[in-house]
DNA sequence: CGATTGTCTTTCGTATACAAAAGCGGCGGG
DNA sequence: CCCGCCGCTTTTGTATACGAAAGACAATCG
C-alpha cells in the first residue's frame, strides 16, 4: 500500500460535488447546455449518475459564479450572459491585471519570474508545433501565475472567474489571437523581472486593451454569424 | 386564502438555505465564529435548528466567498483573514471603484443621481441625529448603489464580497471614520452628475485611497490593542 | 522508554424518502 | 367561444439514514 493509487477512488478522490461542478461548468462552458436551458435536478443527477445532492452543492456554486440563476421556487436555468458581458469583464479585467503586473514586479522572485520564463518557453515551442490549443491554455495559465505572484488573493479569485466567463461567451471561436499576444507577454515578464512596476502595469494595460479589441472584433464577426443555435431572445 | 399570509416568513419564504448563509455570514462577521473555529455540520445544523442539507449548501457558497474553508475530508473551519487582508482588498478596490465612478458618471440618469443625493440626505440627516451605525450603513449603500450604476455587474458583485470582508476585519472598531468621508461623498455625486467620468473617477480613487489610509491606521492601532480574543497564530 | 499498530470514535459523503409549492391541463360555466 | 376553477403532475425543499474515511488514543512490542 505504499504507492497511494488514483485512479478511481484514489487518495485525494476529488469529491463528487466539485467533480459534478466542474462537469456542469464545462457543459454549459462548452455549449452542451445551452443559456435558457432548464436544470433539473434530477436530470443532471442522472446525467453525471450520481444523487441530488451533489448537484444542488454544484448549483449553489454555480449560482454565485454566474453560471445558472435559480429562480425562487421554480428551479435553475442556464444563464444568459448579457450582450455587454465582454465590455463589461474586459473593462474589469483592464483595472486588475495592471495592478497584478505592477505587484509581481514589486513582489515576484526569482523563482516566480523563472516559472514565467518556463512557460513562454512552452508556448514558443507550442506555436512552432502549431499546437493552438497548448498555445491558448498556456496563455491563460501564464495569466493566471501572474495574478498569483501578485501575492493578493483577491485578484486570482476574480480573475480566474471572469476567464472562464470569456471562455463561455467565446466557445465558439476558439483559437483567439495566440500568436500575436505571446510578444506582448515576453514584454510584460521582462518588465515584471526589471522589477519596474509603473512599466509592468503599463505593459499589461496595453496588453489586454488589446485583447479586448481583439475579443470585440471576435465578437462582432459572430454576432451575423448564420448558426444562432441558442439565445431565446434578442 | 386569497390573501398570502406572511406570520413567520411571508410569502416568498427565503429559503432554508439562504436564511442558513446569512446566519452563518453573521455569525462569522460579528465574530461568534471566531477564526479558525471548527463549523461541524451537524453542530451548525443544530443551532439554526435545521437540518444539515441547508447547512452543507450555504458551506459551500461560504467557501467561494472566502468565509470559511473546507479541508478535503475534515470539514470546514472559519477562515483567517490573512494579516495583509486590509491591503489587498483596498487596493483592489482603489481600482475597480474609480472604474465604477467613471460608469456611472457616463450612465446614470437622473433618478440615478436623485437616488443617490438622496441618500446623501438621509446621510446627513443620521449625522445630525449622531446615529453613526445608520451612517456607517448608508455608506456602504451609497457605495454598492454607484456599482450598480455603472452598469456592470461584474463590478456589484466583486465589490459586495469585499465589503463584507472589510466588515469582517473590522468588526470590532466599529464606527469607522464615517463623518469625514461623507464630504467626500458630495463631490463624488456631484461628479457623476455632472457627467465628467474623468472627475468621477479621480474623486472616487481619493475617496477609497483615503478610506485605505484610515483603514490600515485603524488597524495598526488594533495591532496593540490588548482584547487579542482570537487569532491563532502571528 | 519509544515507536508502531490496531481499533475506535467522529465526521463527512452520498443516497433515499417524504412533504409542500408551483405549473399545467381539463372541465365546467358564462 | 372565452374565462375561471380545480384537479393532477412535476420539481423543489427538507429531513433522515447508512457507509466510508480520517484522526486519536491506547496497548503492545522491540
Amino acid at each position: 500500500m505504499s504507492d497511494p493509487r488514483m485512479p478511481t477512488l484514489g487518495a485525494q478522490h476529488l469529491p463528487l460535488r466539485d467533480q459534478v461542478l466542474i462537469a456542469l461548468r464545462t457543459a454549459i462552458i462548452s455549449g452542451d447546455y445551452p443559456p435558457g436551458q432548464r436544470l433539473t435536478e434530477d436530470r443532471l443527477a442522472a446525467d453525471f449518475g450520481v444523487s441530488r445532492n451533489p448537484v444542488r452543492e454544484a448549483l449553489r456554486v454555480a449560482e454565485t459564479e454566474g453560471f445558472v440563476v435559480s429562480l425562487p421556487r421554480r428551479g435553475a436555468v442556464v444563464a444568459s450572459p448579457s450582450p455587454t458581458a465582454i465590455s463589461d469583464i474586459f473593462a474589469v479585467r483592464e483595472r486588475i491585471e495592471p495592478l497584478a503586473a505592477r505587484l509581481a514586479a514589486e513582489r515576484a522572485g526569482e523563482e516566480g519570474v523563472a516559472g514565467l520564463r518556463d512557460m513562454l518557453e512552452q508556448a514558443r515551442a507550442a506555436t512552432d508545433a502549431d499546437d493552438l490549443a497548448r498555445v491558448a491554455e498556456l496563455n491563460s495559465a501564464l495569466h493566471l501565475r501572474i495574478l498569483d505572484l501578485s501575492g493578493n488573493p483577491w485578484l486570482t479569485s476574480i480573475a480566474t472567474s471572469l476567464y472562464l466567463h470569456v471562455q463561455w461567451v467565446f466557445r465558439l471561436g476558439a483559437a483567439q489571437r495566440a500568436p500575436h499576444s505571446w510578444r506582448e507577454h515576453i514584454v510584460l515578464v521582462d518588465a515584471i523581472e526589471s522589477g519596474d512596476p509603473d512599466e509592468a502595469e503599463r505593459c499589461a494595460l496595453t496588453h489586454v486593451a488589446a485583447a479586448s479589441r481583439a475579443a470585440h472584433t471576435q465578437a462582432e464577426e459572430g454576432e451575423s454569424e448564420p448558426g444562432g443555435d441558442q439565445r431565446p431572445h434578442a
